[in-house]
DNA sequence: TTGTACGCGTTATCAT
DNA sequence: ATGATAACGCGTACAA
């Protein structure tokens, strides 16, 4: 099997150094035009391809990222795993993949292959690593990206949804079309950002003094919406709305209420839900919902990866705050 | 900021030699115990972790594995992904995630990507490379796996799913549910699959003399459905039959015929789809529908990887066609 | 078993 | 503008 092909070779047939043959694809080396065509062509000639692997060795600057997720299957995962892998290669990163689970030290071990591989940057979209671990990282140089994840640690870039503020938004949209018997449907899984919302509803249900039932049952998916609305539906003071900790849970959660308790939505009961993931705007569901801003959390994790390295800079304290839309469809009365 | 450990520092904390470092973490090497345990004492203590980069340089495996795709949000995709990721985290490899969107030479761009960080292989899930760019890969002694395209070119491992077999099944299906008018919902993407299936579908019905009714448009998502399936029940000879080229068409063809044009399906309309997304088995849609193997695909596909590469394969073509299991629901009568 | 010396492919530095 | 040389962090053949 042949090797792949080397600057070496490539300064052989050109007729040049090595150097010069580096200096052709640096951009803004000075390299006559006559000496970068010849190379240049005798590159193209012979497949050759600057090793990256090599380039970080010298530079400290692999341009990998890695981007640490748990279930990346979901529909609001995979479209910020998109934003964000879109906007890297823009800025001329590449993106790595690591799958983690909700077993101990899984996002720990994410972070121990993203030094081996000497990533720039660390996105981490699911989890919560160890304190030692980020130390290990920051000591190390690379940057380290939190998203909807909760963690005073100074270093990394926090960038957040304002769930509170969007529950509490939520409430008036409920009390505004006549509702009386408030929920909650969460999961178990108790994310920060999950566990926020259902926060910041109660709470905002409290100032008003009306009490919130708060439902919990497994991962935060569509099975476990319809048994949480189960519950919640064969109570003796049945709600009549329901906020769900994200969309596919609101999703569940509908399709329980219709077809199997054949409750109308939103006459009979009002529905909201969080993230807007695409079949939330299917006519199945026109779920009223919170709009993460998708394209701007990547962009903003992104420009902080590119940004240079302030000095010192790990006793700051980044953190990003951003505001989710509440996106009007048909599964609450008025409007 | 500080630089990352090397082996040249643990090797000075333990009062080692450099190479014994390098033994240490080489599984089967020939280190005595007492070695081995000094060096990881100092390692764990200096936070030393092995530059994978460097490691590939020596080794010619850098232990990457690109991931090119498209659409990376859409369900079915993004449950691929995650297989194959989870399978090459087992193998101790690591992905590389490439967007491509439909521009010409996209591809190309991302399989060049791969040969700048010297990926041990290549998994191509959306488009299909340039001839000159494939030989390229395969010359570096790049492995190369093309799911579910169509491409005859040696070297590359093919995964394809049985399309044309599916679709005669589903045929089967739709006669033994008595439908007479049937109709094929496709997009205008072209993807060999998806024309495999279109075409499949056409065949085995005018085997049995029966006509069909193809309509295409758009992108292959939801929306799209929704605009093929107006065209389609707009007809004077309305279909009572549609068998559509992934589920995202088949669940938007669904919400129109139900919400648009009051039809009820099964009763009026039988539907079937392709892929099993998530959404599929949801009590909105209950669809019938032909599930991929995803997780034997992302299984075969490491496995290429992991075995020993033979001499001189490049002329061998290899070819994986994979069975589709029919998933039934309740969009078509009878079962 | 252990240490020395070299090479992997690249960029950076320093002459010229 | 160009070429020689050092250095990056690692694995390994070879010698001890």
């Amino acid at each position: 099997m042949k090797d792949f092909v080397s600057a070496q070779e490539v300064a052989e047939k050109a007729g040049v150094s090595r150097s010069a043959v580096s200096r052709a694809f640096t951009p803004g080396a000075s390299v006559s035009a006559k000496t970068r065509r010849r190379v240049m062509d005798a590159a193209e000639a012979l497949g050759y391809h600057v090793n990256h692997l090599a380039r970080g060795l010298m530079t400290n600057e692999s341009g990998i990222v890695c981007l640490i997720v748990s279930e990346l299957g979901t529909p609001f995962r995979s479209s910020l795993i998109r934003a964000i892998t879109q906007q890297l290669q823009n800025s001329g990163k590449i993106a790595m993949l690591i799958n983690t689970d909700r077993s101990d030290g899984s996002v720990d071990r994410a972070l121990r292959q993203a030094i081996h591989y000497r990533a720039d940057a660390s996105i981490i979209l699911s989890g919560l690593p160890d304190k030692s671990i980020t130390q290990l990282c920051l000591r190390n140089g690379q940057r380290l990206v939190l998203i909807n994840r909760d963690d005073d640690q100074p270093g990394p870039l926090r960038i957040n949804i304002d769930d509170r503020e969007a529950a509490s938004r939520i409430l008036t949209a409920f009390m505004r079309a006549g509702c009386q018997q408030l929920a909650f449907a969460n999961s178990e899984v108790g994310t920060p950002s999950l566990m926020a919302r259902e926060r910041g509803f109660v709470a905002a249900a409290a100032a008003l003094g009306i009490e919130v039932t708060v439902e919990r049952h497994g991962s935060t998916g569509y099975e476990a919406g319809k048994v949480v609305a189960q519950r919640l539906l064969t109570r003796t003071k049945r709600p009549d709305a329901i906020f769900c900790a994200n969309d596919l849970l609101a999703c569940g959660v509908m399709d329980a209420a219709r077809h199997q308790f054949k409750i109308s939505v939103p006459d009979q009961l009002c529905i909201a839900g969080f993230d807007d993931i695409e079949q939330a705007s299917w006519s199945s569901y026109e779920l009223t919902t919170f709009a993460q801003p998708v394209e701007t959390v990547a962009r903003e994790a992104v420009a902080f990866l590119a940004s240079p390295a302030l000095q010192e800079d790990a006793g700051e304290v980044r953190s990003l705050k951003l505001h989710a839309e509440l996106v009007w469809r048909g599964s609450i009365r008025g409007g």
